[in-house]
DNA sequence: TATGAATGAGCATTCATTCAT
DNA sequence: CATGAATGAATGCTCATTCAT
């Protein structure tokens, strides 16, 4: 029993061992450009022992955005406990993005440059990895608009799933925008921190409840609409 | 001189074979499942020949992406023309971002999935050819929020800068969302259509000049911020 | 003693399990899509415990091999027992050859797939565990034709270990054809059992003592051939 | 035109240059144990140049092979020309395999240790390299049988079809047999000679027609076998 | 004896790009 | 200008085997 809790212990260790080398080498000179026997050198191992924890190199790259969502959402839920209204909460939410992206803006580049085209192989495995952090990240989305929306402090015009969703990409563009709008940004004369720290102004006024303006709900999946309401 | 000419606009006419091949090729089969051989079987011309006008694969993809722009542009242009406010600009450039991307479904796979790679692949010569177009539309855009802020219909409280990036990155991730979102979405019931359509109701908010509020420029270069103000 | 004795026969039995798993495996799969993994999960061992009973993985063939021969003399030797002549021992050894491939049809592919390369990476220790029944088989053979030379049933113008080679190769090319053969066969309309079963009539011709015939044995290694006979 | 044909002559020209090159190091070293950059080098051509000609490293095998063939194909095409009984075109074509396999040693123990492993992983392209020889020499060989069959001088109570696999597998167990058998024979101290230069005599019974004994045709796939006869 | 984690050699194949003709 | 043959770099992955515990 112990023995085999050692066991495990000492493969969760090694593959924590190789996820931060890999995510060291990625960092440095993006994913491509970094070889399995470069990381295998980088953390002792040999080639072999790296396919033991990980089927392959991509699923390295998403152990790695698994690592940084696991903290995301540990942090977002820390920083949740003590919110009470939606608004809140759903602002916190937002901070924690901007946060995040700000502590570690290694992530970002490579992140953003890479994931696309990783995503676009992800096979049912690697989505079974990062599923249990994106169920926790949705949850405390789709709680924190709820709460909003009845107590009036998140705008409920638009159907709430439609709305977690809006925000989560939109997020994820601005704080890990791809380098070459970073480059833009500096060349305009924004840095980065700017950009980053203006966002939630940017964007409350499309969060917050205005019961006077939006009595209406769209974007509801089965109710139709109003005739003249809407885009056609 | 004729002569030149009529070479000239045969060469043109080479380009667009070739790219309007690519772009079906890559749609099918994504960029980097298509060779260039498959690309000169189709346009039934020798590979070299592609060289002959295009430098790589990777300047085939910026074409398209910039043929893209264009025709977005021309249309975009077209609809400013007859626009007062710049509000009413600003809402038709987001309507614009909507209605193409919803009538040409299949770049927006292939765009999504591949350009963040390409990207940061590329050298100034592609940059170039891409510059044109992405000047007239920053130029539409940014007139259209300056007109904005000075007729009161945008609001003035953001460095119109930085609004300009925010809109165009959020547009752009809600128009060409990468293909496991669009999964997402089907899964929980929400059609692309209806992402689309209830977008400009989405963000108008942010966008709206709300003269009684926001009195005060955020995200300034110059002005330090008063205390008290923006996120700390 | 007895305890020795017992580890012996667990030992042997163990060693049975493997080559029961592995033989079903290499039948299903082929020897080279076969991994020792799957072998020790099958049979519920380590895979360290495999090499304690088999040095690689190429001697568990030899041993499913060893184990198939070992049961065809048994069979054989049942059989011969109650003949008398020379010819009808040998016509025997050839019917169970073709019945016995008939019995058994799974093992027919996978070893004239990959018996020839593997006998051609075989070592002496390998060699030894076939080498008891192979001298079996060898005995009851020689015996026979010899009998038969004597007897004036089997044909005596050829050097019997000539003839005892000869009859070998033949009967298992027949028997275990290759699979693209026994696709031909299929294609040409003729089944496997018609090749088989007919077999033996094609071949007792050139066994059968033919006294008026053949009176001068050839092939004989020491005598000079005489003027005119034989190829030149 | 005549560009065109220089072209195709050159292709041709490098393609035996390469197949010339693997085979002298497959026989040197074993199939398995020669890498295509060593191929390349020997050459003189890039490894990527290997590939216009040839899919794979496996079909660099069947070429060998096939180049083989055709040869063998032409000799006995030359050979039977003269020819006039049936009888006398089988001990042809047994003759051929016998010389032919002397002229040519190395080949004999590379394809018979390579050929069934790669034989199992064929395609229908490799497959169509060899078609066209294979289908020669199956004429030449039905058509002896036939006619031998009609002139009486072999024996017709087996399915013409039937006999030439019998005759094709046999000589091809005979004259090439695998290594081992090989060391086997030199143990016995029958030279390789000796064992094929025999095989002729050895077989010859099983072909020739016996009229006064052989007044039945069996193995034929439509007629019903008259009860009591063959083996059931 | 049993285990199973660790090893690491080994190599075919692709395809964008070039350049001699 | 057009061709298309030639190039050759570049690397992920497997799995039989070993050996410390």
């Amino acid at each position: 029993m112990t023995v085999a809790d050692r066991k495990q212990r000492e493969k969760e260790q090694r593959k924590n061992e190789i996820v931060n080398a890999a995510e060291k080498l990625f960092y440095a000179k993006g994913f491509d450009r970094v070889t399995m026997d470069e990381i295998a050198d980088t953390v002792e191992l040999s080639k072999g022992s790296l396919y033991v924890c990980f089927k392959n190199k991509d699923s390295l790259f998403f152990a790695i955005v698994d690592k940084q969502r696991r903290h995301f959402v540990d942090l977002l839920e820390e920083h949740l406990k003590t919110l009470t209204s939606g608004r809140e909460k759903l602002r916190a939410i937002i901070r924690e993005y901007v946060d995040f992206a700000k502590a570690d803006p290694e992530f970002s580049d490579m992140a953003s440059t890479y994931a696309p085209l990783l995503w676009s192989r992800m096979d049912s495995e690697d989505k079974a990895v990062l599923a249990k952090n994106l169920s926790r990240y949705h949850d405390l989305l789709n709680n924190a608009i709820h709460e909003g929306m009845e107590d009036g402090t998140i705008r409920d015009d638009l159907d709430p799933m439609l709305l977690s969703y809006y925000i989560t990409l939109i997020c994820m563009s601005v704080v890990y925008p791809l380098p070459p709008w970073k480059k833009t940004f500096a060349h305009a004369g924004i840095s980065l921190d700017q950009f980053l720290d203006n966002f939630s102004r940017f964007i409350d006024p499309s969060i917050d409840g205005c019961p006077q303006k939006n009595t209406e709900k769209a974007g509801n999946r089965t109710k139709p609409r109003k005739p003249g309401k809407g885009r056609q």
